[in-house]
DNA sequence: GGATGTCCTTGATGCGCGTCAAATCGGGCG
DNA sequence: CGCCCGATTTGACGCGCATCAAGGACATCC
């Protein structure tokens, strides 16, 4: 099926946005079929693999991106080689910073992640001609702006424990954002190191946090990235709420 | 004066915000005079003392304001009492969480501070129809969430020693943003505690990073408050740079 | 099946920073 | 000036997490 064949209406949803979450959730929501259409014919979809690049030398310069799913880790370094990850982006976010090129941050896949990109130009220009699109990204700007705070609590004043405990707090509610019940299961979308470049702690430090919480049955690890959380209550105490 | 005497003109800058550098640098750089005219109507000047709730239960729940001078602090709290402050706004920053009422962040003034408040109904009817203000909130909050996320790293994985040059060097370029020179003089906006909670460390041991600093002749220090920096280039050596 | 590599866990030890306590400074006020 | 009181500094000590090192667990490849 050819996918612009709506091309002619000019009025319908792109078949390739239709089953994407960025239409509802995402910033695609402020666009008119219209819109999505004309910005369909210069996006691009691909798969990338976990450790793929996606922002810093290559891409990002010229392209932001919408993330369709996985999950992308963005990080800074400092000079001799310490790393913090400074945010954890999942689908339907918007990736890349407008308005500078440069703000030294790196964003690369944790999981296989799968995005939508468009040139830098063409956003940039239906920012200026659509205040609903602009009113989207500050939306989920103000979204990152207090989720970054809430992490400078965790990585300024909680115990080890508390910070191993608040990640898994943090992607449990990511994974499932309306989970009712009390109990979850889900996969670790990092590795030990990447969790510690998270908290600002080292990898062995969260590996014997993550035992202590399996000894007190908070938690269930299968396969060292398989979890299961039986009692949310008791994992959000032990991460200091 | 009447500092509503260009009513009837209707067309020029409003006495009040003549000499406001929110009108060069901050938000209302979006404003044509009219708006500025029709938002001075509603705005009120203040001037607060240190310790001062400027959002929290009382004020900002019903108003947003912007910073004329002085240092406000943004903080967070576990139920223990453990305390996260999450940014520093000097002025013009905007002040306030546009869409939505709770953060769960406080704002409290470090110094003494001047505000000009605006009631929150009046800023949101005109962000719907000025464009170029959204605009303006986009370009700061972005620039706010650049500077969360450097200091993630300076909380996640700096010594304390480089937490508190850290801390010095913030100020330093805050205080004198586009300083030339090598050399700048300032006060400390905050208490020994206070930079604590900023850095995640104990007020003793903040104390003794900055004795050794001054031992160091880094930086020298006058009634506690005072500090001058002979070469800022060795003070940002320090913070890990 | 054994070799190799990656990721993770567990153990032993040490240091940086927190905690607790006391001394000193500095500013306001009679 | 002399007193007082909060802010800061300094000291002694202990603990939490980092560091260093060894040992599983599991996958891939020959």
């Amino acid at each position: 099926m050819d996918i612009q064949r709506k091309d002619v209406h000019n009025s319908e949803t792109p078949v390739l946005c239709q089953a994407c979450e960025s239409r509802h959730r995402g910033v695609c929501g402020a666009l008119t079929p219209d819109q999505l259409l004309q910005l369909s014919k210069h996006s691009t979809r691909r798969t990338v693999e976990p450790g793929t690049e996606l922002v810093g030398e290559s891409l990002q310069t010229k392209s932001y991106s919408n993330i369709i799913s996985g999950v992308v880790k963005l990080s800074k370094m400092m000079a001799d080689g310490r790393q913090q990850i400074v945010g954890l982006q999942f689908a339907p976010d918007f990736l890349g910073r407008p308005f500078r090129s440069e703000n030294g941050v790196s964003a690369e896949a944790a999981t296989d992640v799968k995005v939508c990109s468009f040139p830098k130009a063409a956003i940039e220009r239906m920012i200026s001609e659509m205040p609903e699109l602009e009113h989207k990204l500050l939306e989920q700007t103000l979204t990152e702006l207090d989720e970054a705070r809430d992490w400078m609590l965790t990585l300024g004043r909680k115990t080890a424990g508390e910070k191993v405990a608040s990640f898994l707090l943090l992607i449990a509610t990511h994974a499932f954002p309306d989970n009712e019940s009390d109990s979850v299961t889900f996969d670790l979308p990092m590795s030990r190191t990447d969790i510690a470049d998270f908290l600002g702690l080292t990898m062995e430090t969260v590996s014997r946090q993550l035992t202590k919480l399996r000894k007190d049955d908070v938690i269930r690890i299968l396969n060292n990235r398989h979890v299961t959380v039986p009692d949310l209550t008791r994992l959000s105490e032990r991460a200091g709420f």
